[in-house]
DNA sequence: TTTCTTCTAGAAAACGATTTCGATTTCTTT
DNA sequence: AAAGAAATCGAAATCGTTTTCTAGAAGAAA
């Protein structure tokens, strides 16, 4: 192990290939990286020439294009893309604010974001603002630079959506949470209709005393995922009992003490919305700290569909948020702007939908 | 719910900010976003003095540097990155080339690099190569043309090492594969001590059969991970059994496999090292099929310390990858290397550490 | 052969910043 | 008051590409 450890440690410096790249060049006669005007030269052509075989206009004669295309391989020269982008207006960039790179929640959006830029030939760069709108905002001010061709913002603050639409910057909101005046181009999912449909499906399955957790977000998707939650025990003809709508901010923890407070309710539930996932997990610890069995004693919905939710014991029943459609779609509208097209839809929801595993199952007769 | 939904669809055309703040640059006589010139021009000053304030430069007077500060406030002047980028040949961007964007492995990886990067002022341009070489070479290639200041490269192929060395851009490798003999800059952790923890601390448990799951993969991390497993056993004077060497490719699914086979063996083993955190996701699940319980009748430890791993149930003991410091020191190191300093330490080892939850439990007495 | 198109190719002007360096102006010093 | 030093500012070149726009060559039609 010791050996190991001095193999793993042993000190090299560590010189750049750049300094034998370097004279390989030399030897080329060319200084650093070779640009458009030593291809021209070497070639015997013009400046112009390179640029339109590099953009494959019709104008070159084939003798011609393929001579410049034979130096350009054998140089292995590639163009300078920040010379291109000052010419021609844009970068091939688009921007991704996200506010926390830590959260598995995001991952698919990013990926969906990903693949469709990739599928565009541009490229991403991401940026995560801590929840933090002053971060926001800067970054946005940062990214009014003409460095990036559109920008992508989940969860954006008030200020930072603003702050955009005074940049006169293509984008595209995810998630947003603004008031219903906001015309500006996003993309969202059913929240309502998720806490709805999570409702009705324990209460078809005969449980009365449903409890939901996560009362404390101010975020627009959770105000709507306990409206969805009301209505459907209202459609129902069940009253609202405030006992049951517990405090939360989506955490595990959080999910965690609520359940152990609702265990200590003279009449507890027989089923519990958790509101995400996460408080979905703090939901399990709690009532396997009180040895309560998951679904027989106790019925639980999550909200979101996390990757964990399938291998949670036993696997939870939740509902589904297509955030990798979220990325997708929101990408694509950025790009229809980007290309000075319009959106005849420039507010899309995305359905969420039940996703059935384990975790739920009819109430015990003894109860209620 | 159908009122909802109306709203939700309702399909307003959105037309850009971009026609109303056209007018509204127009009013003060600008088409589109100021440049310098044209601050230059309101402000009564020259070009270069603009360019002066803007770097923040000794030879400007007070009154002349306030009167193009409040200019360019009162414009909200930015500056054209592209230009900035081509006459100083730095663009302000570093690349990170990630295997996947859906693996939730790689996201505290990208959290420390978003983190060090961010301190020193730069961007991250974000690429998925899924695992595709090729994709990792043509992205490689696309790199090179000066669109960004130095790469990050998670478990690079050793094409695209290649690639990387000829290219001269500045480069850290993390989770190099590769050979002993690369030299390039890279961040590893240390996977061979893991093994060797995890299976000496089931060992010192008093557990005598103990199985590995993992043994498919080629990739670097997992043959040092058995590797660490055999030699603990070997320190202890245990012999090897193959039959306790199972398959695995680091997924959930061959976790539960491995640990199928593992329950049919004449004598199955007390504990598994399942070789990372999904794999262990995997045996929990046969485990808790097959009615035996974690810890009491199985041992498990996992590899990796994923989110996840805190509300397993019951939580597992894991060794820790020390993930977002992975991110962060490759970051660093590649900050120094665009800076044009050398590395002293130009391969870096971070080490892993056991992360004691409540997965183990020494043996019961009638096995082995 | 002449004239009119159609191809090719290149000269020159952008794009918007930074940098160098020389020309003023202002301030010290004697 | 004159001379030298220091501070301030701007003209022009530059980064590497793309985009006109024009000139000449080649081919077609008369």
């Amino acid at each position: 192990m010791i050996a190991q450890q001095l193999c793993y440690n042993r000190s090299e410096t560590f010189r750049g290939e750049q300094a034998q790249h370097k004279s390989m060049a030399r030897r080329h006669n060319i200084d650093g990286r070779p640009t458009i005007a030593q291809i021209a030269r070497i070639a015997g052509v013009s400046v112009p020439t390179v640029s339109k075989v590099l953009n494959g206009r019709a104008d070159v004669s084939l003798p011609t294009r393929e001579k410049v295309e034979r130096i350009i391989e054998e140089y292995g020269f590639v163009r300078n893309r920040a010379a291109r982008a000052l010419r021609k207006g844009k970068t091939g960039l688009v921007d991704l604010l996200l506010p926390r790179l830590d959260d598995e929640y995001y991952l698919p959006i990013l990926e969906g974001v990903a693949q469709v830029l990739r599928e565009a030939g541009l490229r991403l760069v991401l940026t995560a603002t801590d929840y933090k709108s002053e971060e926001e905002v800067r970054w946005i001010t940062t990214v009014t630079d003409h460095s990036t061709d559109g920008i992508l913002v989940v969860l954006p603050s008030e200020r930072a959506i603003e702050q955009l639409e005074r940049s006169g910057l293509p984008f595209v909101l995810i998630h947003n949470q603004g008031g219903l005046q906001a015309m500006a181009p996003s993309v969202r999912i059913t929240s309502w209709e998720g806490g709805f449909v999570a409702t009705t499906y324990l209460l078809r399955l005969g449980h009365q005393r449903i409890a939901y957790i996560g009362k404390t977000s101010p975020a627009r998707d959770a105000i709507e995922r306990i409206a969805g939650y009301r209505a459907a025990l209202d459609a129902a003809g069940l009253p609202l009992r405030p006992e049951l709508e517990c405090d939360g901010d989506f955490t595990e923890a959080s999910g965690y003490q609520a359940t152990l407070r609702l265990l200590e309710l003279p009449e507890p539930p027989t089923a519990i919305f958790a509101g995400n996932d996460r408080q979905a997990a703090g939901v399990y610890r709690a009532l396997h700290e009180r040895g309560l069995a998951v679904p027989e004693q106790m019925s639980v919905v999550g909200f979101d569909n996390l990757p964990y939710t399938e291998i949670m014991n036993p696997p939870l029943t939740t509902i589904h948020a297509p955030r990798l459609e979220l990325g997708r779609t929101a990408a694509t509208m950025l790009l229809r702007l980007i290309n000075g097209e319009q959106l005849e839809m420039p507010r899309v929801v995305l359905p969420t939908h039940l996703v059935e595993r384990q975790s739920c199952c009819p109430p015990r007769q003894h109860q209620g």
